[in-house]
DNA sequence: TTCCAGGACATTT
DNA sequence: AAATGTCATGGA
């Protein structure tokens, strides 16, 4: 048996079994990574099974099939379920993906730190101590999901997803079960709006869909051209001009595609939701009162908004 | 049945 | 600039 260590990567590989061991930062919580991929029975893009995770990923144009494990406190496993050997560069960029996925080179000390001893998130941070953002790597899943899930409840839009998924994604069978790899905008740049209200997608939705499709499709709009911008707030600005993508839309994929810790998807929904249980209060915050609320979290509002969003999880959903 | 949901955009003051 | 109207559909 050959194991050979990647320093940079933190992982081991085995190159007969076809598994990977990849450390997990301090502050991980499988559990609530977990309980966040099984919120919604409609989700198409993963399966959770007997505590394994299942996903479909595509490395240098290939699907490719993995199931993650967890090991021990610091660690877990990528298996391939369909245990070919394959390319140790392959093996970097599985282990690259659940690393961004997740969000594990994240130090999460300063946000703990802020959470210590602030009346709201305290309690927040130790309940769901480890949980990390959950990312959507690829931008124009990102863009897709937030454009779906704009003004309409989180059901629905699931729903609305899976529809579109199995419409014009791409299906691999194992086990009896179907995975999917998400459209690419070439797959939606030329469809029509009636393709999609045909799934019950609303005539705006589905032009802002297709037109983000093409401009992805003609190279207009990518996420290697995005990071190499000054800083968010310059991503920020140029999603905005894109038809369909206002703040909300903006802040949102800048949080879950482009990690950016400070992203603040304000005027949030299910965010004031979240502040007016938490605050005991008859009625929903003010943006105003929002951005107050927000001020010791600087720099960590995206967090600050996942773990909000999490305090809306029903209790007895125990994965 | 009514209200509203992890908004964006156009129109009117 | 800021407030108001419109779109538009299913879930609870």
């Amino acid at each position: 048996m050959t194991i050979r260590q990647q320093d940079m990567l933190n992982f081991k590989y085995e190159e007969i079994t076809g598994c990977t061991l990849v450390d997990v930062p301090y502050a991980f919580s499988y559990n609530e990574t977990l309980l966040y991929l099984t919120r919604s029975t409609m989700e198409c893009l993963h399966h959770v099974e007997n505590r394994h995770i299942y996903k479909l990923i595509e490395i240098e144009h290939e699907p490719i099939l993995i199931e993650i494990s967890e090991s021990d406190a610091s660690t877990i496993w990528i298996r391939l379920v369909d245990s070919l050997p394959r390319d140790r560069t392959v093996w970097e960029s599985i282990v690259h993906y659940v690393q961004e996925w997740f969000d594990l080179h994240r130090d999460l000390a300063p946000f703990y730190h802020i959470a210590a001893n602030d009346p709201l998130l305290s309690k927040l941070a130790t309940d769901y101590y480890g949980m990390r953002i959950i990312g959507v790597p690829d931008l124009f899943e990102a863009l897709c999901w937030a454009v779906i899930g704009q003004q309409i409840n989180l059901t629905f839009a699931y729903t609305l997803k899976k529809r579109f998924v199995e419409a014009f994604g791409k299906p691999m069978e194992w086990n009896s079960r179907t995975y999917w790899l998400f459209p690419k905008p070439e797959d939606v740049a030329s469809i029509l709006v009636d393709d999609l209200k045909k799934l019950q997608f609303t005539s705006k939705k589905a032009e802002y869909i297709i037109h983000i499709a093409q401009l992805m499709q003609q190279g207009e709009l990518s996420k290697h051209a995005l990071l190499s911008s000054s800083d968010f707030k310059a991503i920020e600005s140029q999603l905005i001009t894109i038809r369909g993508i206002g703040p909300w839309t903006a802040n949102y994929v800048l949080m879950r595609c482009f990690r950016d810790p400070s992203a603040f998807p304000i005027g949030d929904a299910a965010l004031q939701t979240a502040l007016k249980l938490l605050l005991n209060r008859s009625q929903k915050p003010s943006l105003d009162e929002i951005k107050q609320l927000f001020f010791p979290w600087k720099e960590w509002e995206a967090y600050a908004v996942f773990y909000l969003w999490r305090s809306l999880t029903p209790v007895d959903a125990t994965p």
